[in-house]
DNA sequence: ACTAACGCTACACAATGCGTAGCACAAGGA
DNA sequence: TCCTTGTGCTACGCATTGTGTAGCGTTAGT
């Protein structure tokens, strides 16, 4: 199914828990482990970890001089990101009312 | 903090498991309860039903005579995805690798 | 040698999701 | 009237995933 529409995959990667959020947390600037569970907030070494792993083999994030940061492709999808984050920004107007 | 960055109250979406997938699939057609089920393959009814609500409060899809359909908002933020599935395609073909 | 920060792990607990079965309801036909 | 069929949805026991705290082993600085 993930071969068959790519979209699957990126929606599967989606789904596991901070992964979004850790690639939209280096998309500033690249981040060491223990800041990135500071910037996260909430989230467990644990996850963390888990995370960091996949999002390596998906190429998207890579382990730099200065701690983790985004792959050209990392950075590529969090450039198409933009439009949604002014999406957002409607909806959630919208929503709270 | 879901209201300071109105992105991080989509990525809150997006982490429950099949929520996009909802949408994606409600993209094409309306489709029926059970249809939907059909479509995206292994998601539980308790889950679906979860999804189906949570969607329906952040108007993102409505109860319409064909069975759940997107709101406009909902077709607005699907078609935001397009760009990305276009880098999905890009992006599998590097990974696969 | 001591300290501090690093990436990361163990482990017990909580939350989330799954699978099967089936309920209550409505529409259509015999 | 009484079946059947399809609807949205729920109960409940199990599996998977994520959390929180503590701390390991390593490296660099003083």
């Amino acid at each position: 199914m993930a071969q068959q529409r790519p979209i699957m995959a990126l929606l599967e990667l989606m789904n596991k828990k901070w992964s979004m959020r850790v690639l939209w947390e280096l998309h500033n600037s690249a981040s060491t482990f223990r800041e990135l569970q500071f910037r996260c907030g909430e989230i467990s070494p644990t996850v963390l970890n888990k995370r960091v792993k996949e999002l390596r083999t998906s190429l998207l994030i890579t382990d730099g001089d200065n701690g983790y940061e985004l792959t050209s492709l990392g950075s590529e999808l969090i450039e198409q990101f933009e439009p949604i984050n002014l999406w957002a920004k409607k909806w959630v107007k919208q929503v709270g009312q």
